[in-house]
DNA sequence: ATAATATATGAATAGATTATCATATATGCA
DNA sequence: TGCATATATGATAATCTATTCATATATTAT
Protein backbone atom coordinates (compact mmCIF):
# COMPACT_ATOMS: atom_id res chain seq x y z
CA UNK A 1 0.00 0.00 0.00
CA UNK A 2 1.60 3.55 -0.97
CA UNK A 3 0.62 6.93 0.41
CA UNK A 4 0.30 9.66 -1.97
CA UNK A 5 0.51 13.56 -1.21
CA UNK A 6 -2.75 14.72 -2.62
CA UNK A 7 -0.70 17.79 -3.69
CA UNK A 8 1.43 16.48 -5.74
CA UNK A 9 0.18 13.82 -8.50
CA UNK A 10 0.63 14.34 -12.11
CA UNK A 11 -0.65 10.85 -13.38
CA UNK A 12 -4.59 11.58 -12.57
CA UNK A 13 -6.71 13.59 -15.01
CA UNK A 14 -7.07 17.44 -14.04
CA UNK A 15 -9.95 18.20 -12.13
CA UNK A 16 -12.56 20.22 -13.72
CA UNK A 17 -11.79 23.35 -12.01
CA UNK A 18 -8.55 23.07 -12.91
CA UNK A 19 -9.33 22.32 -16.39
CA UNK A 20 -11.36 24.99 -16.50
CA UNK A 21 -8.78 27.52 -15.79
CA UNK A 22 -6.03 26.17 -17.84
CA UNK A 23 -7.82 26.56 -20.78
CA UNK A 24 -9.46 29.89 -20.49
CA UNK A 25 -6.20 31.08 -19.86
CA UNK A 26 -5.20 29.38 -22.89
CA UNK A 27 -7.63 30.66 -24.78
CA UNK A 28 -6.80 34.32 -23.86
CA UNK A 29 -3.38 33.41 -25.77
CA UNK A 30 -5.04 32.06 -28.18
CA UNK A 31 -6.12 35.07 -29.86
CA UNK A 32 -3.31 37.39 -31.96
CA UNK A 33 -4.67 40.54 -30.69
CA UNK A 34 -4.85 39.92 -27.01
CA UNK A 35 -1.29 38.33 -27.51
CA UNK A 36 -0.29 41.68 -29.13
CA UNK A 37 -2.13 43.79 -26.35
CA UNK A 38 -0.16 41.85 -23.69
CA UNK A 39 2.92 41.63 -25.73
CA UNK A 40 2.66 45.31 -25.74
CA UNK A 41 1.85 45.33 -21.97
CA UNK A 42 4.96 43.30 -20.92
CA UNK A 43 6.72 46.03 -22.27
CA UNK A 44 5.07 49.16 -20.43
CA UNK A 45 1.63 50.33 -19.08
CA UNK A 46 -0.49 52.22 -21.81
CA UNK A 47 -3.56 53.65 -22.17
CA UNK A 48 -6.45 52.34 -23.99
CA UNK A 49 -6.03 54.65 -26.61
CA UNK A 50 -2.09 54.18 -26.99
CA UNK A 51 -2.64 50.71 -27.26
CA UNK A 52 -5.07 51.06 -29.98
CA UNK A 53 -3.06 53.87 -31.77
CA UNK A 54 -0.17 51.52 -31.58
CA UNK A 55 -1.28 48.64 -32.42
CA UNK A 56 -3.92 49.78 -35.20
CA UNK A 57 -7.22 48.63 -33.70
CA UNK A 58 -10.68 50.35 -32.98
CA UNK A 59 -11.01 51.36 -29.37
CA UNK A 60 -13.92 49.13 -28.93
CA UNK A 61 -12.23 46.63 -29.97
CA UNK A 62 -9.12 46.84 -27.47
CA UNK A 63 -11.72 47.89 -24.63
CA UNK A 64 -13.77 44.72 -25.56
CA UNK A 65 -10.06 42.46 -25.38
CA UNK A 66 -9.14 44.56 -21.94
CA UNK A 67 -12.32 43.75 -20.23
CA UNK A 68 -11.81 39.64 -21.07
CA UNK A 69 -7.96 39.85 -19.69
CA UNK A 70 -9.25 41.67 -16.67
CA UNK A 71 -11.97 39.17 -15.99
CA UNK A 72 -9.26 36.50 -15.78
CA UNK A 73 -6.78 38.86 -14.31
CA UNK A 74 -4.35 38.99 -16.55
CA UNK A 75 -4.63 42.70 -16.51
CA UNK A 76 -5.34 45.43 -13.97
CA UNK A 77 -5.82 48.95 -14.59
CA UNK A 78 -5.16 52.49 -12.72
CA UNK A 79 -7.04 55.84 -13.03
CA UNK A 80 -5.14 59.07 -13.92
CA UNK A 81 -8.30 61.47 -14.65
CA UNK A 82 -10.27 60.25 -17.32
CA UNK A 83 -7.42 58.47 -18.57
CA UNK A 84 -6.98 54.54 -17.75
CA UNK A 85 -3.48 52.83 -17.67
CA UNK A 86 -3.90 49.29 -18.09
CA UNK A 87 -0.67 47.00 -16.93
CA UNK A 88 -0.05 43.02 -17.19
CA UNK A 89 -1.27 41.45 -13.06
CA UNK A 90 0.12 38.18 -13.80
CA UNK A 91 4.29 37.05 -13.90
CA UNK A 92 3.36 33.82 -14.47
CA UNK A 93 1.72 34.22 -17.51
CA UNK A 94 3.31 37.00 -19.07
CA UNK A 95 6.57 34.30 -18.27
CA UNK A 96 4.96 31.49 -20.06
CA UNK A 97 3.85 34.06 -23.01
CA UNK A 98 7.53 34.84 -23.52
CA UNK A 99 8.92 31.70 -23.71
CA UNK A 100 6.24 30.88 -26.17
CA UNK A 101 7.17 33.66 -28.52
CA UNK A 102 11.05 32.74 -28.07
CA UNK A 103 10.28 29.06 -28.90
CA UNK A 104 8.28 30.01 -31.85
CA UNK A 105 10.49 32.02 -33.37
CA UNK A 106 13.55 30.40 -32.44
CA UNK A 107 12.30 27.45 -34.27
CA UNK B 1 24.21 54.88 -32.99
CA UNK B 2 23.55 51.57 -31.67
CA UNK B 3 23.78 47.95 -32.76
CA UNK B 4 21.12 45.50 -32.45
CA UNK B 5 21.26 41.60 -31.97
CA UNK B 6 18.12 41.12 -34.23
CA UNK B 7 17.60 37.57 -32.53
CA UNK B 8 17.30 39.51 -28.70
CA UNK B 9 14.97 42.12 -29.43
CA UNK B 10 12.09 41.93 -27.10
CA UNK B 11 10.86 45.62 -27.26
CA UNK B 12 9.51 45.24 -30.67
CA UNK B 13 6.28 44.17 -32.36
CA UNK B 14 5.75 40.14 -32.85
CA UNK B 15 6.04 39.60 -36.27
CA UNK B 16 3.35 37.95 -38.00
CA UNK B 17 4.56 34.73 -38.61
CA UNK B 18 5.64 34.06 -34.87
CA UNK B 19 2.53 35.58 -33.64
CA UNK B 20 0.92 33.27 -36.05
CA UNK B 21 2.82 30.18 -34.46
CA UNK B 22 2.60 31.34 -30.90
CA UNK B 23 -1.22 31.65 -30.86
CA UNK B 24 -1.83 28.16 -33.24
CA UNK B 25 -0.10 26.60 -30.25
CA UNK B 26 -2.03 28.07 -27.56
CA UNK B 27 -5.20 27.85 -29.54
CA UNK B 28 -4.39 24.11 -29.04
CA UNK B 29 -4.44 24.30 -25.56
CA UNK B 30 -7.33 26.11 -25.08
CA UNK B 31 -9.90 23.42 -25.60
CA UNK B 32 -10.59 21.20 -22.56
CA UNK B 33 -10.28 17.73 -24.80
CA UNK B 34 -7.05 18.28 -26.58
CA UNK B 35 -5.81 19.63 -22.91
CA UNK B 36 -6.86 15.92 -21.69
CA UNK B 37 -5.49 14.60 -24.51
CA UNK B 38 -2.56 16.13 -23.90
CA UNK B 39 -1.95 15.55 -20.59
CA UNK B 40 -2.31 11.99 -20.91
CA UNK B 41 -0.13 11.47 -23.16
CA UNK B 42 2.38 13.73 -20.92
CA UNK B 43 2.32 10.36 -18.73
CA UNK B 44 2.32 7.64 -21.23
CA UNK B 45 1.87 6.77 -25.36
CA UNK B 46 -1.66 5.29 -25.83
CA UNK B 47 -3.59 4.48 -28.73
CA UNK B 48 -6.25 6.05 -30.31
CA UNK B 49 -8.93 4.29 -28.91
CA UNK B 50 -7.55 4.34 -25.11
CA UNK B 51 -7.48 7.40 -25.82
CA UNK B 52 -11.23 7.80 -26.22
CA UNK B 53 -12.12 4.85 -23.23
CA UNK B 54 -9.69 6.72 -20.76
CA UNK B 55 -11.16 10.18 -21.40
CA UNK B 56 -14.47 8.79 -22.51
CA UNK B 57 -14.81 10.67 -25.80
CA UNK B 58 -15.71 9.47 -29.24
CA UNK B 59 -13.21 7.54 -31.44
CA UNK B 60 -13.68 10.21 -34.37
CA UNK B 61 -13.47 13.21 -31.64
CA UNK B 62 -10.42 12.07 -30.74
CA UNK B 63 -8.87 11.47 -34.13
CA UNK B 64 -10.16 14.93 -35.09
CA UNK B 65 -8.11 16.24 -32.23
CA UNK B 66 -5.14 14.38 -32.65
CA UNK B 67 -4.93 15.24 -36.34
CA UNK B 68 -5.27 19.17 -35.10
CA UNK B 69 -2.11 18.59 -32.94
CA UNK B 70 -0.54 16.62 -34.95
CA UNK B 71 -0.56 19.58 -38.25
CA UNK B 72 1.21 21.65 -35.32
CA UNK B 73 3.60 19.16 -34.54
CA UNK B 74 2.53 18.69 -30.53
CA UNK B 75 2.06 14.92 -30.99
CA UNK B 76 3.73 12.16 -33.22
CA UNK B 77 2.56 8.40 -33.59
CA UNK B 78 4.27 5.31 -34.31
CA UNK B 79 2.08 2.10 -35.96
CA UNK B 80 2.11 -1.61 -34.54
CA UNK B 81 0.06 -3.74 -36.70
CA UNK B 82 -3.19 -1.48 -36.95
CA UNK B 83 -2.78 0.16 -34.06
CA UNK B 84 -1.51 3.84 -33.76
CA UNK B 85 0.38 4.64 -30.30
CA UNK B 86 0.20 8.58 -30.28
CA UNK B 87 2.86 10.56 -27.91
CA UNK B 88 3.53 14.02 -27.44
CA UNK B 89 6.38 15.68 -29.36
CA UNK B 90 6.84 19.25 -27.90
CA UNK B 91 9.06 19.30 -24.96
CA UNK B 92 8.83 22.42 -24.53
CA UNK B 93 4.98 23.34 -25.32
CA UNK B 94 4.52 20.26 -22.80
CA UNK B 95 6.55 22.00 -20.06
CA UNK B 96 4.60 25.25 -20.74
CA UNK B 97 1.29 22.91 -20.31
CA UNK B 98 2.58 21.51 -17.21
CA UNK B 99 3.63 24.89 -15.87
CA UNK B 100 0.27 26.12 -16.36
CA UNK B 101 -1.88 23.59 -14.82
CA UNK B 102 1.04 23.95 -11.92
CA UNK B 103 0.05 27.74 -11.82
CA UNK B 104 -3.84 26.99 -11.72
CA UNK B 105 -4.19 24.43 -9.25
CA UNK B 106 -2.10 26.19 -6.80
CA UNK B 107 -3.86 29.53 -6.95
C1' DA C 1 -24.12 73.21 -16.32
C1' DT C 2 -21.83 72.27 -20.66
C1' DA C 3 -18.31 70.71 -23.56
C1' DA C 4 -14.51 67.79 -24.55
C1' DT C 5 -12.13 63.67 -24.04
C1' DA C 6 -11.39 58.76 -22.61
C1' DT C 7 -13.33 54.56 -22.03
C1' DA C 8 -17.11 51.07 -21.70
C1' DT C 9 -21.10 48.74 -23.32
C1' DG C 10 -24.75 46.40 -26.21
C1' DA C 11 -26.42 44.55 -30.37
C1' DA C 12 -25.52 42.62 -34.66
C1' DT C 13 -23.01 39.99 -37.76
C1' DA C 14 -19.53 37.21 -39.98
C1' DG C 15 -16.50 33.68 -39.29
C1' DA C 16 -14.41 29.94 -36.63
C1' DT C 17 -14.68 25.88 -33.74
C1' DT C 18 -16.35 21.45 -31.91
C1' DA C 19 -18.69 17.21 -31.62
C1' DT C 20 -21.27 13.98 -34.02
C1' DC C 21 -22.85 10.66 -37.45
C1' DA C 22 -22.02 7.97 -41.27
C1' DT C 23 -18.74 6.08 -43.92
C1' DA C 24 -14.18 5.26 -45.92
C1' DT C 25 -9.52 3.39 -45.59
C1' DA C 26 -5.93 0.43 -43.92
C1' DT C 27 -3.90 -3.57 -41.72
C1' DG C 28 -3.73 -8.35 -40.25
C1' DC C 29 -5.47 -12.81 -40.30
C1' DA C 30 -8.32 -17.01 -41.51
C1' DT D 1 -10.40 -13.19 -50.93
C1' DG D 2 -13.16 -11.81 -47.20
C1' DC D 3 -13.76 -10.47 -42.44
C1' DA D 4 -12.67 -8.01 -38.18
C1' DT D 5 -10.54 -4.27 -36.02
C1' DA D 6 -8.36 0.35 -35.68
C1' DT D 7 -8.27 4.72 -37.34
C1' DA D 8 -9.32 8.59 -40.57
C1' DT D 9 -12.34 11.51 -43.12
C1' DG D 10 -16.26 14.47 -44.75
C1' DA D 11 -20.44 16.81 -44.01
C1' DT D 12 -23.37 18.96 -40.85
C1' DA D 13 -25.33 21.49 -37.08
C1' DA D 14 -24.82 23.89 -32.81
C1' DT D 15 -22.18 26.90 -30.39
C1' DC D 16 -18.77 30.29 -29.64
C1' DT D 17 -15.77 34.37 -30.90
C1' DA D 18 -14.11 38.73 -32.64
C1' DT D 19 -14.98 42.89 -34.67
C1' DT D 20 -17.75 46.68 -35.73
C1' DC D 21 -21.00 50.53 -35.18
C1' DA D 22 -23.58 53.32 -32.39
C1' DT D 23 -24.14 55.03 -28.12
C1' DA D 24 -23.66 55.41 -23.06
C1' DT D 25 -20.92 56.67 -19.07
C1' DA D 26 -17.39 59.01 -16.52
C1' DT D 27 -14.05 62.57 -15.55
C1' DT D 28 -12.16 67.13 -15.99
C1' DA D 29 -12.03 71.91 -17.16
C1' DT D 30 -14.38 76.10 -18.41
Amino acid sequence: MEEFDRENVPSEEIDEETLFIVTQTFKALGDPTRVRILHLLFKKECSVNEIADTLDLRQSTVSHQLRFLKNLRLVKYRREGTTLFYSHDDEHVMRILEQMINHACHS
